[in-house]
RNA sequence: UGGGGAGUCGUCUAGUGGUAGGACAGCGGACUCUGGAUCCGCCGGCGGGGGUUCGAAUCCUCCCUCCCCAACCA
């Protein structure tokens, strides 16, 4: 879709209304809403499409409210209201005054509950929900009328009266709308509006036993709160001629319901359902775990914000089922750290490095840019000793071709420091384990410049042993591993048992010492972490690699080893 | 099988009768005190068959494939 005016394309959505727009309806006004039912946590679908309401509202100066669906009360809890306000503003989304709940309307959909019951258009039924699965027919079979479908309307009105009024066990009867059983569409085949539930609800307590299903709620929710676009996924697609009828038969204003595909992301799984269940059996830490795909994980993680709005800036909208690459995701994320993470120094598997021809207790000071990328955010100072730690994969005693680091009789450079060479290897007697480096440096290259212009290609990071603060580092992978066939596996059997790896003994720079958690760095060359904000403390440090740094001599020796 | 949706590079996504473009991934190169970043290049697609047209991803038609619906969940 092209925008005649910017030149850039817009999606279906945003056309649609955009042409309602042109042609006066609403007066030109845009009002959406986000409807969650407070059952879970929300997740990087629901970003989306909360991102796209929010947005559209915004674009064209309208509000978008907040609204809870909350009509089944043996499903939801405060804890995740408080859990989806908190992930909406963190994505940097305001309501503003606008936070509603569906139980806001019990009382109102009671009243059109009734006035749809005097007109004749709905019914309250006995049979159980057993009979109503047969009566309803099946997807290739038309429905029967139900044998209370004809009751007349004083009945009903004093039947619904007394469903209210707590006469009746669960189950015991519903309300139904008068439509058609015959209908291809199952939607409209007597629907249920209200059910009996005696059970408390977290907002209207014991006021209510009965509870209004979600089709009856939704868009007379919408028209009470003056929403003019009902934007929602697309499994709703065939409850639209419902939502249209309740509306119309109501006389009430009617808002246009809008449908787009939900996103999907490889390697993980994008289902309350799911999610939950990995939460309850232990599969996770929590519906905050570093490898959830939902907003509290992936923040904790350390996504952040921007790199979120960017994702699903690119993803866009569309009708089009389809499952995005996790690494656009994780492109997002390390475009936008890159611009604004600070660079740090961290051993992930130390190896001691001993420079022979150091002065023993001497300690230099080098100052060491904290981000190349923004010359803004200035510089500090990092100790530099005799001894440090340097990467293990950073020595190899035997490299392959191309392999730049360190290597018996090789020079490298230690990043912001000095030039060094390895002259010997130290190693267990017993294991042959390599535990320590001897080498020299050039007293001429301080910095990391060499005195003579001599290329050097390899340049580590490190951190002086004296000097060094310990941590836990921890690293994820993905939740799911790639289904090989053509989905015969089942959800539990692809859980990649692999997804966490914890590194004890990690060794930062000092300057990391009293870091705050939540606040995340490039550890330089190995990727971009996070200190945990909920297992981090002073003195004993926790990073969560939110996602590595593109890993070029990955590919090359993987193509090596290939060969 | 009834109804409702959807099929464009490996993955997303533009396109609305006039040269199929972009992003991510992959591959190659330049540059580099991060094998990062940056820059340049390459690779690769209209589900299929008919038809209409000077011309079709786009219009018509038949077919194929995938997703959703038979909760008193949302």
């Amino acid at each position: 879709m092209a925008d005649s005016e910017t030149g850039t394309s817009v999606d279906f959505v945003r056309a649609m209304i955009a042409e309602d727009i042109r042609t006066g309806k609403n007066d030109g006004r845009v009002h959406t809403r986000f409807p969650p039912e407070p059952n879970g946590y929300l997740h990087i679908g629901h970003a989306k499409a909360f991102s796209l309401n929010f947005s559209i509202a915004a674009e064209h100066g309208g509000l978008c409210n907040l609204r809870f669906d909350d009509t089944n009360p043996l499903a939801e809890d405060v804890e995740y209201v408080d859990s989806i306000m908190e992930d909406i503003r963190w994505l940097g989304y305001d309501w503003g005054d606008r936070l509603y709940y569906a139980s806001d309307y019990f009382d109102q959909l009671y009243e059109l509950a009734l006035q749809l019951i005097r007109e004749g258009k709905a019914f309250v039924c006995d049979l159980t929900s057993d009979e109503v699965r047969h009566y309803r027919g099946t997807i290739t079979e038309p429905g029967r009328n139900s044998p209370y479908r004809d009751r007349t309307i004083e009945e009903n009105v004093d039947l619904f009266d007394r469903m209210r009024a707590g006469e009746f066990d669960n189950g015991r009867r519903t309300l139904r709308a008068r439509i058609d059983m015959a209908s291809p569409n199952m939607n409209l085949r007597d629907p249920v509006m209200y059910r009996i539930l005696h059970a408390a609800h977290h907002r209207t307590g014991s006021k209510w036993c009965i509870y209004p299903t979600y089709d009856w709620t939704h868009g007379q929710s919408d028209s009470i709160e003056g929403v003019t676009h009902s934007i929602c996924s697309i499994e709703f697609e065939d409850h639209r001629p419902l939502y249209d009828w309740y509306l119309d038969e109501l006389g009430i204003y009617h808002p246009r319901q809008i449908e787009f595909a939900r996103l999907y992301l490889s390697g993980t799984v994008l289902s309350k359902r799911r999610l939950l269940q990995l939460v309850n059996e232990g599969h996770v830490t929590g519906w905050d775990d570093a490898r959830m795909p939902t907003l509290s994980g992936l923040r904790r993680r350390g996504y952040t914000p921007a790199s979120i709005r960017e994702f699903l800036k690119r993803v866009g909208v569309a009708k089009t089922e389809s499952v995005i690459d996790m690494a656009l995701l994780e492109h997002c994320l390390r475009e936008d750290l890159n611009r604004v993470a600070p660079r740090v120094m961290a051993v992930l598997k130390p190896l001691r490095v001993v420079i022979d021809n150091y002065p023993d207790d001497k300690v230099e000071m080098f100052s060491a840019a904290n981000n190349p990328e923004d010359p803004g955010a200035g510089s500090r100072e990092l100790p530099f000793s005799k001894v440090v730690y340097v990467e293990r994969d950073d020595f190899l005693e035997d490299p392959p071709r191309k392999f730049f680091r360190l290597a018996p009789g090789r020079e490298v450079r230690l990043k912001h420091a000095y030039l060094v060479t390895c002259e010997s290897v130290v190693k267990d007697e017993a294991t042959g384990e390599v535990t320590e480096l001897r080498c020299t440096y050039d007293p001429e290259s301080r910095g990391g410049e060499a005195p003579d212009g001599r290329k050097v290609r390899g340049t580590l990071h490190w951190v002086s042993v004296g000097h060094a603060v310990p941590a836990e580092v921890r690293l994820f992978d993905h939740l799911l591993l790639p289904d090989d066939g053509e989905g015969k596996k089942g959800f539990m059997e692809l859980l990649n048992p692999e997804s966490l790896s914890v590194l004890t003994g990690c060794m930062v720079e000092p300057s990391l010492c009293d870091a705050k958690p939540g606040r995340t760095y490039q550890f330089l060359r190995r990727g971009y972490f996070c200190i945990d904000s909920v297992d981090s403390q002073a003195g004993a440090l926790v990073f969560n690699r939110a996602v590595s740094l593109r890993d070029t001599w990955a590919r090359i020796s993987k193509a090596q080893a290939g060969k």
